[in-house]
DNA sequence: GATGAATGAGCATTCATTCAT
DNA sequence: AATGAATGAATGCTCATTCAT
């Protein structure tokens, strides 16, 4: 049972979190800093260090939040097949990449690129996360017979990653201008499947 | 003509140039300071506003350098076609990732990605300007009819950078490990090709 | 009588002090924080204040327990001479000095040099209280006749603690790095004792 | 030669350094911080890191400045026996105590209790290098046969420092109040005296 | 053109202490 | 007595940029 005291500190941490994130998606990561954040939650700036070490992690909470969305839904889909689960991933990809917008976008790229940013962080990186996730789905696509045993599943996963990673890349560098369902079209038939129904059973 | 100071002010510009360009490429974008340039280069710290009106100036003209070496390579190549140019193309992209190393692409990608960081930027970035030069190539060749006229040259444009730039980026992210040889060989029968093609003539 | 409650609130006290002396000793005054004191007693950080008004409260605890210790052995050499009763306060402070360790001698020097810390604090400096004890033995032997009555007790108090002091202070300046054992030896045939023969009786 | 701008920077690294020195000897340590020395000299905060890497630094070389200068007294002595450089020394130091004040005394001590301040301080402490310039002295007279060959040089410097230290040490804690000159009695007929008398040749 | 002294805004982080529960 | 969330003052240091010489 959680007492009054936790439930406030939890909506302090929270807060902090929303905060955090609105800062973040309006300005960006390069504005962000801990004064504005306390300042605009409404607590002091030592409250901030109740609940995050560093600046950055708080940041990378905030991120991760995102992405790991996406691999509970993936997981939900015990059932599916591997072509099902793949549209969903990529569905769900493009879908965070949309909704959290072109300033988380920066920052997933950013920690990616260059992730010895906090000093004793150990978490992966969107990427890395994002590569272990899609390894996993096409592993488990082979133990469960919807892939040939000779599937060259790092170098397939490598291919997909890189395709959204440099879809979410051009999208942040052409300021978000473009439309990103075109690119829907585009994965709908998807020069990938041509490869992945190589190795198709 | 020449007089002996212009050509010594030449000297002390590409002095800093050269000299930068070894430290961005070793430590990075973020490990580059005014000071360390100028010291290692063997002027005073006032020089280096002599020349440039800001910090992000001397990284642009390193990294432009760069990228415009593709430009002209591709505007030798009059009397090819599009196929071949394309070809060029994308060895050219690779050939440049690799050769200038993980700290210069992380500074394409940054600075792509970021653009606002030097107060009165005008110019390109990387992805602005390699996005100029394929719609050129591919906007020539539908004029020289060797694509159709409904070709949707924006689209291509955009599926061919973002295929390029999510190779790069993935390359960086995984901090230069995996090989880019193996792209090299993705690229060959690259699934674009069946797209072009239907509007080749 | 105690009750029970009691009994465990003396108990909390005595965790906290012996949690923080092993914390200064390892590792220093600098180093010492309430949170680490707390945490590594098991408790919270507010229960520390129920028992110490500041931080240096406790220290200074730590540090008197110390070297109270030494007039408790003094005090029950009450037939014992003069020459007798330094010989083993010498010996003792020596002693405390080794068994305590450099961390602890840092700190009693460190709070006697910069006796200011804790806003309200009125205790006696281990220096100020090492001096009245000398004087008291002193002033005694004087009062048993065993020390001339012209004996310039200030005097004499002041050399014999600036000997101590200054080996005490040497030794910390050395990191520990000479043989206290070798001041022994000095001490045995004291230079002092030549001073004090003048005034025995 | 130096120009009028080598001879400006001078006067601001000199005014600097008085600034702090002032600051230093009324205030103690603690209290120091580089805001108000650089306020007080009437620059910019930057400006103190153009001439100090960091804040320690001045504040060892305001220190060193004052105990270098006994070095070069001694230096000037060479015609003079080991009797007459110990009184020097001895005088030197006492003076050196008195003339700079209970705070400049505190920081030799506190430095050289608890060295290990500025990140990348590879300085002598205070009592490292009183330890080698007297250590020094000896040696040189055991050469120049004043000293018997089998002197036990490095205890006799560590008797005389700790004598020094004492007295120092025991000054700053009574917080200055006692009278010094009465040292310079006890110096006179001095213990260690009769201890050296038996290596004097 | 070259210098290098001077600037000063900008910012994360620590930690003793309080106090409502 | 015990808790632990909240506080906020305090501060060293970086570095791009300017400008008088």
């Amino acid at each position: 049972m959680t007492t009054k005291r936790q439930e406030n500190a939890l909506k302090t941490r929270e807060k902090l979190k929303s905060t955090a994130e609105k800062l973040l998606k309006t300005n960006g990561f390069n504005a962000l800093c801990v004064e504005d954040i306390t300042k605009a939650a409404g607590v002091a700036k030592g409250t901030f260090y109740v609940y995050f070490k560093h600046k950055e992690d708080i940041v990378a909470e905030i991120c991760r939040g995102y992405f790991k969305q996406i691999e509970e839904q993936i997981e939900q889909m015990k059932t599916h097949d591997i072509s099902e689960k793949l549209a969903v991933y990529f569905d769900s990809f493009m879908r965070a990449v949309m909704l959290y917008g072109i300033n988380i976008c920066r920052e997933w790229i950013r920690s990616s690129i260059d992730p010895k940013t906090a000093p004793d962080n150990t978490d992966m990186t969107k990427w890395q996360y994002d590569v272990e996730m899609l390894k996993n789905i096409l592993t488990n696509a082979v133990k469960n017979n919807e892939l040939k045993k000779d599937t060259p599943v790092e170098l397939l996963t490598h291919m997909i990653i890189s395709e959204l990673y440099g879809m979410m890349t051009c999208w942040c560098m052409s300021d978000g201008e473009f439309e990103p369902t075109e690119w829907t079209k585009k994965f709908a038939d998807m020069p990938l499947k041509a490869v992945l129904d190589k190795y198709l059973i």
